[in-house]
DNA sequence: TTGGAATGTCAACAACGCTGACGTATTGTG
DNA sequence: CACAATACGTCAGCGTTGTTGACATTCCAA
């Protein structure tokens, strides 16, 4: 199993046995503890978890959103949501307007302090991005995203793309 | 911030924008989710979770581990690894031996029951990474590894290369 | 007016991290 | 041998983040 000599030249399909996998699995594991270290550290002082920089992360991205579309995009339920929406809003980083047009919704936006909190985060794990897409030039980054976006089910990659076409791109 | 024309020719560095760095971002999110989606599926009916997924991987990978080899992999403390280890033990998929040498240590092996449960997960998370290295391409493989690789802590990084090591390459 | 959608909230629970403290073998060292 | 250190287990308590289920409110729309 592991000393296979190697197939038919050419177009090897080396990159896909399991032991490649395997690797890739582990690459996956190991990575996202360190995707994930920074924020978590500083969020650690202030009574807060990954949770709720993921609801920063999308407010700020989505300015506006309602809490069905941020419950959709997250993936979780509205109960576990409502409790970090709850916490955010008392800690007065973000702010729930309830709609014009459809009063039952509520837009969610960032407070001036809420931004500030976004900043801090975004800084710390895009300078970690930074230094890995450095290290690994644009070719690698190429790939990567490549790989990433065939991972996804099909419901989140829609959800990126809408992302994605966003900001830019 | 998103109208920037572009910079100097020759090398760009355009791939290091916020903007790109952000997607990055939200591809290691939304793919993470797809990455574990399946283990978690399977794992849920047996009262179990992510976490005894992850010591089953690893004792898989390193047959005899001890339990510090295990918590300084995982990343989590004895209390929390033991919780995971009585369950599994209790479940009749883990074995844990005295150690010969020194008998203090305890030395984790899969069961037959363990195995069959630890090829049920590894293959449908294998499954999605065939599929997405398949859609990408080796070159785009490459990638993705070399990124991930990056982003890893010292620490992390040191026991992932430790572990690719013992399987092939 | 009535049904359903959007939201909020209470209660209970589970998984999985953490700290602190203590106990028990076992091993290595002075 | 005496003692310190190591490896492991366990109890107790706590925090974050996810889940169901049930129920209330508010409001749009047919």
């Amino acid at each position: 199993m592991a000393e296979a000599p190697a197939p038919q030249g050419g177009s090897s399909l080396l990159f896909l046995t399991d032991e490649q996998l395997r690797k890739g699995i582990e690459a996956m594991f190991f990575a996202y503890r360190g995707f994930t270290a920074d924020p978590d550290r500083i969020l650690a002082g202030r009574e807060m978890g990954r949770a709720h920089h993921r609801a920063i992360h999308f407010i700020h991205r989505s300015p506006g959103t309602t809490v069905s579309n941020l419950m959709a995009l997250l993936g979780v339920t509205k109960q576990s949501l409502n409790r970090v929406l709850r916490a955010l809003i008392a800690a007065g980083l973000v702010e729930a307007r309830v709609g014009r047009r459809d009063r039952r919704e509520r837009h969610l936006h960032l407070t001036a302090e809420g931004a500030a909190l976004e900043r801090e985060l975004s800084d710390a794990q895009r300078e970690r991005m930074r230094a890995a897409y450095r290290t690994a030039g644009p070719v690698a980054v190429a790939g990567f995203r490549q790989v990433l976006e065939a991972m996804m089910d099909e419901e989140s990659r829609r959800q990126y793309e809408a992302l994605a076409g966003k900001g830019g791109q």
